[in-house]
RNA sequence: GCCCUGGUAGUGUAGUGGCCCAUCAUGUGGCCCUGUCGAGGCUGCGACCCGGGUUCAAAUCCCGGCCGGGGCGCCA
């Protein structure tokens, strides 16, 4: 007999014999009569044993410990008498893998475990239904953007994860020994992305984890995460940029509403889709706004992290808006961002932008400089050695076309979409700077 | 890296000098119970992060270490 599970029950006539399995939830043994919680991926089960019927048996399955994994074959039984609305009535049970005890984190115990605790148990962890719901979410949040960028003819790419050279400052790559030379992990596929748009491939994205060796510890950063990237060429400005990314999250976000909303129930959770275009504020209105907002600054005037929740916050109430751009990002917020085009009227402004989502950092794009000339000039201005950058920077000498793009961080994407405490909660297997197992 | 905060049964907690050979819940063992779905009743089990110090007395105070949680810098 071939498996179903718990939700295909219900197409079953009344009397049917079927086969389901999963792991034993809880037993509630009434002495005569007993109940076997059992769930699979898709819910719960419940199975009857009478202790008159099924004699001597009945005190071994009584005793099976939770969580153990087991397989029923059955019938099933309609019945007012329970909220599901049937039961099992079991032929046989069979216990594929008992579980030891005590569990190391109890799956529907009354009692709250610590994030730490939940991490290093974390298999048992996302046992919980609304741990699983996240990463269903998740899936389907990733299957909505790769449908937009099907739709919209992008190319996914993958780009190496083993690099010589990052993006930004050194500071932040994870070393690997073994090339006898200059070897790390991947910051970000940027200069991929641009030797791509060289390559003449137009419109190209790719999900894929990035490394920062940074010192981060917030609930937001993570030392490995997941990167969406992408970049498109013949753009006549940053505006290119910044509407498909308008479409990218609106069309991905509504599909999470369409197709997850049994999911977004468990968690509780409301998506709110932005209407496009999203709203633009540059950086220096950003600074008004935060004056008005009676923000106090301690040297320079930037938006930190204080700014950003105000910033979200003031969005929220008065254009009750959860996304919003920050754009012309002064040229001396990103000189270490050496590819990013300035303004032609204005060099101290960069075609720069973040989009955030909730008082959060989000997207981070722009269009980037595809002169050689002037790239060239601006790697000089923060002495970066152009002899480490060669095969990239080879790319600009043969015919490159003005492009740009942006990188989004998939992880902060689901974390703020379903309004958690913390990134490692949309991550199934975190890495930060203290975190290597499991 | 800096600042704040914490570490007590398998899990989550109470206790902040003697009232503590440590509270409660959950779990777990045993017994009772034929409709549980946060079942119920009786009963047992199980813990003060590590190392120094102060004190007549330390879970509690001090110092150092190890390990969490949060904030900031920064960033996706």
């Amino acid at each position: 007999m071939k498996r179903i599970h718990s939700t295909d029950v219900i197409e079953l006539q009344d009397g049917e014999k079927c086969k389901l399995a999963g792991w034993l939830q809880e037993t509630k043994n009434l002495g005569g009569i007993a109940f076997l919680k059992v769930r699979d991926r898709e819910g719960i089960f419940q199975v009857v044993l009478v202790k008159k019927e099924i004699g001597e048996a009945f005190d071994d399955l009584v005793n099976i410990p939770r969580e153990s994994v087991i397989e029923i074959e059955g019938k099933k039984q309609e019945t007012d008498q329970t909220t599901l609305g049937y039961e099992i009535i079991p032929i046989s049970i069979k216990v594929e893998s008992k579980a030891e005890k005590p569990l190391p984190l109890g799956i529907v115990d009354k009692v709250n475990a610590d994030m730490d605790t939940r991490f290093d148990n974390r298999f048992l962890d996302l046992r919980k239904k609304e741990k699983m719901a996240i990463f269903e979410l998740r899936h389907i949040l990733l299957e909505g953007l790769r449908d937009f960028f099907s739709q919209e003819k992008f190319i996914e790419i993958n780009t190496p994860k083993i690099v010589a050279a990052g993006a930004e400052g050194g500071a932040t790559l994870f070393e690997v020994d073994y090339y006898g030379e200059g070897a790390y992990l991947a910051q970000s596929p940027q200069l991929f992305k641009q030797m791509l748009m060289g390559a003449g491939f137009e419109r190209v994205y790719e999900i894929a984890p990035a490394y920062r060796a940074e010192d981060f510890d917030t609930v937001r950063h993570t030392s490995e995460f997941t990167s969406l990237d992408f970049e498109i060429s013949f753009i006549d400005s940053s505006d290119d940029i910044m509407s498909m990314t308008s479409y990218m999250i609106e069309h991905s976000l509504n599909y999470v509403v369409e197709e997850g909303e049994r999911y977004l129930d468990i968690l509780d959770v409301e998506v709110t889709v932005p209407e496009h275009p999203i709203r633009k504020l540059p950086h220096r209105e950003c600074i008004e706004i935060l004056d008005d907002l009676g923000k106090e600054w301690e040297g320079e005037k930037e938006v930190d992290t204080e700014g950003e929740k105000m910033l979200g916050e003031y969005m929220k109430e008065n254009y009750d808006a959860e996304f919003f751009f920050i754009t012309e990002f002064p040229t001396k917020m990103k000189q270490s961002t050496f590819y990013a085009m300035r303004k032609d009227y204005d060099p101290s402004l960069t075609t720069y932008f973040d989009l955030e989502y909730k008082g959060q950092e989000l997207v981070s794009g722009g269009q980037r400089e595809h002169r050689y000339d002037i790239l060239m000039k601006q790697m000089e201005e923060i002495d970066l050695a152009p002899s480490s950058f060669r095969s990239y920077l080879d790319t600009f000498k043969y015919g490159m076309p003005p492009h740009g793009g942006i990188g989004l961080g998939v992880d902060r994407f689901v974390q703020k979409m379903l309004d958690l405490d913390n990134i490692r909660e949309a991550i199934l297997f975190p890495r930060d700077t203290s975190r290597l197992k499991p």
